[in-house]
DNA sequence: TGTAGGATGCCCT
DNA sequence: GGGCATCCTACAC
């Protein structure tokens, strides 16, 4: 059979490991989006951890489940896009089944379909493009649409990418009042990668 | 049915 | 560094 996307997904048994592993694997995979206007994918280097039932930042704290939420209680692998003020974000969901728990993207490396993605941010410089967790889905085209779907296949997946040299792990970024929980070192980056998001 | 408040980004000092 | 855009969700009446 013909291998349509250019690039091979990983297996769904992938996202089978403990949430903060995974936040810490997804560092150096590829992020791949397809649309009609072409393919656009870059290298995850910063992502967050979320921890629904005892983490007081996540929107499933205490095991809150809404329409918005719902998706978090399925299985790993599922995509959750949430939106924020003008943008989309998007996170990759973690977990056994009935456990709310996810993995938020904040920021890739570009790697292609960066004319494409230039033109869908406005024509900022490379270093802007997708240095952060609204700046990325808005380049490589992530929307409400994709919410529920799976990161194993088309249109929206994750590849295996390279395995980063130094991964660096601090306090999560944007949750200042979520009390203590803001002080969970549950960020992780590639360190010293000029797109981390600060 | 009304309203308060964001897991942000950008533009202005 | 601070304010605001802008809109959907959650939750209080």
């Amino acid at each position: 059979m013909e291998q349509k996307s250019p690039f091979m997904p990983v297996d769904k048994s992938f996202f089978q490991q403990p949430t903060l592993q995974l936040a810490e694997a997804l560092l150096g995979c590829l992020l791949v989006k397809e649309t009609e206007e072409g393919t656009a994918a870059g290298f995850i280097v910063e992502t967050e951890a979320y921890r629904g039932p005892m983490d007081r930042a996540a929107h499933s704290f205490n095991n809150r489940r809404t329409k918005r939420t719902e998706i978090m209680f399925h299985e790993a692998g599922r995509v959750y896009t949430y939106v924020m003020h003008t943008h989309c974000l998007v996170n990759v969901v973690s977990a056994e089944i009935g456990i709310p728990e996810a993995v938020l993207i904040r920021a890739v490396e570009p790697y292609e379909g960066v004319d494409l993605m230039i033109e869908r941010r406005g024509g900022t410089s490379l270093k802007n493009l997708t240095s952060g967790p609204g700046k990325l889905t808005k380049a490589l085209g992530i929307t409400m649409e994709d919410y529920g779907r799976c990161f194993d296949e088309p249109p929206l997946y994750i590849v295996r990418g390279f395995t980063p040299k130094d991964i660096s792990a601090g306090p999560r970024i944007g949750i200042d009042n979520s009390g203590e929980a803001k002080e969970y070192p549950w960020r992780f980056w590639v360190t010293g990668n000029a797109f981390v998001s600060r």
